[in-house]
RNA sequence: GGAGAAAUGGCCGAGUGGUCUAAGGCGCACGCCUGGAAAGUGUGUAUACUUCAAAAGGGUAUCGAGGGUUCGAAUCCCUCUUUCUCCGCCA
């Protein structure tokens, strides 16, 4: 969330910067900074009185040592007079804070001053692109039929024993999913990332560190037995390591990676965008994480698109990287990046990366924050994240470019980790 | 799941109702000492909010979390969480 300073200090390019994400947010941060005088005055005029208050007790224990209890009764009169009005000034202030930060809560991120405006996915922009579509023999198919005729996803049987959205991978299939988050992990920590096994079920607090609460409350599964929430990406658990924590300046960057299983609703989705691997309830992905210096997070930014870019290369997919428009931006980031490659049979470009900086939008939330060297005062950190990558677009486009009479070709790649070149 | 014990600053650890403004130690930072270092020695050493133009300084809160008792709570009471020991179950 975005700090109160901010707002103070920028009112208005606060204003004008959401107003590219086509959030309007003027009447909010006029309420956010008007109940903001209300919370200091009230908790200036309830500090004094505690600060009396204290200083009464402190006198009443001195007289009652010297047992003039005359005066100590008039005091402790005086005082539970006092506390009644600290109480109330207490309950007033907690309201006034709990309002406010359910106001802070709705404002998303500030974008970034590159992020051009508009309303959804057309107005993206293409950074660039890669790779050159495949051109497929006649009988090719889509990676729905090819999974069945191979037997290497079953998406009826998944259907029986959990429901649509999670399909179970089978022989050279399930190997496959294995080959790709090892090769995946390998390069990240090729890469100078450490690799985190973090639990993917989390608590609320850390739902809200990185912003899925209480936003996106209904895109989580939870269980409410133990109010613990499937993780919708590794991001959660990982960044969230570093909730509370207070970083030297000398310990940046930070970078973690993580293969996890991710669990979303998807509600309200339907339709040809979910057939076979396009969109599912459970999917696995591996994650990469940087925590940073404020100056160095867009380098940083820079650096993580490379990497995705080195991955997707590499296993010859078409590719294009696109940077998100304000209407098509996450309420968290403030600039995205995401990778799309081409899945031929379908004649479609399917997401399988998303490159953040949140800035300090979650920092903020996490209560990460640095020190400088010698320095004094506490600055919140930048944290990024990115996919790298998420895995059933990713098979998806394989199968179907990779597609021939005999079979489907294994990227080179990825041969050492499935031990065979083709599924036939 | 049952029974018992515990949770104090970066770390160890004292503290059972009133200078706790949390002892002492370790660590760390800066000085002194030294040819240099070690040892020794001195000083400092949390976070958030707030006051102030800013700095300095001040106020408030925080001893696992949340409530309560009291004029006054690290200390007493209640609830929860976590850890340890034993028992049960178990990959």
């Amino acid at each position: 969330m975005l700090t109160l300073k901010v707002l103070q200090e920028n009112k208005e390019q606060v204003i004008e910067r959401l107003s590219v994400k086509n959030f309007k947010a003027e009447d909010v941060v006029n309420q956010i900074l008007g109940l903001d005088q209300v919370r200091r005055s009230t908790q200036n005029s309830m500090d004094n009185n505690q600060s009396e208050l204290n200083k009464i007790a402190k006198e009443i224990g001195v007289l009652f040592k010297s047992g003039n209890t005359f005066e100590v009764n008039l005091l402790k009169e005086k005082n539970t007079q006092l506390k009644e009005l600290v109480k109330s000034q207490g309950e007033e202030l907690a309201q006034i804070e709990k309002q406010l930060n359910n106001l802070l809560v709705q404002l998303p991120n500030l974008p970034h001053s590159s992020v051009p405006r508009g309303k959804g996915a057309d107005d993206n922009i293409e950074i660039r692109s890669g790779g050159n579509k495949p051109s497929l023999y006649k009988d090719a198919v889509p990676h729905w039929d090819l999974a069945k005729k191979y037997d290497i996803i079953d998406f009826e049987l998944g259907n029986k024993l959990t429901g649509s959205g999670f399909p179970v991978y089978k022989g050279k299939g399930a190997k496959l999913q294995r080959a790709l988050i090892n090769y995946f992990v390998d390069e990240a920590t090729a890469a100078g990332y450490l690799e985190i096994q973090p639990p993917i079920m989390v608590n609320e607090d850390s739902g809200f560190g990185t912003g899925q609460l209480p936003d996106k409350e209904g895109q989580m599964y939870h269980v409410g037995i133990d109010n613990l929430y499937l993780i919708p990406t590794a991001e959660v658990p990982v960044t969230n390591i570093y909730r509370d924590v207070i970083l030297s300046a000398s310990e940046f960057p930070i970078k973690m990676t993580a293969y996890t299983p991710c669990f979303r609703r998807e509600a309200g989705s339907y339709g040809k965008d979910v057939r076979g691997l396009n969109r599912l309830h459970q999917f696995d992905k591996v994650e990469i994480v940087q925590l940073q210096h404020p100056e160095k997070s867009y380098q940083a930014l820079e650096e993580m698109v490379n990497h995705v870019e080195g991955l997707v290369k590499s296993l010859n997919l078409p590719y294009r990287i696109l940077q998100l428009c304000g209407g098509d931006m996450s309420f968290t980031s403030a600039l995205t990046y995401d990778f799309e490659v081409y899945s031929a049979a379908q004649d479609k470009w399917l997401e399988v990366s998303s490159v953040s900086n949140f800035e300090s939008y979650q920092a903020n939330r996490l209560k990460l924050r640095f020190r400088e060297e010698g320095e004094k005062k506490t600055i919140l950190a930048h944290t990024l994240n990115g996919s790298a990558l998420a895995l059933p677009r990713i098979v998806a486009a394989l199968l179907e470019n990779n597609q021939t009479p005999e079979g489907i070709l294994i990227p080179k790649v990825l041969q050492k980790y499935t031990g065979f070149e083709i599924i036939n």
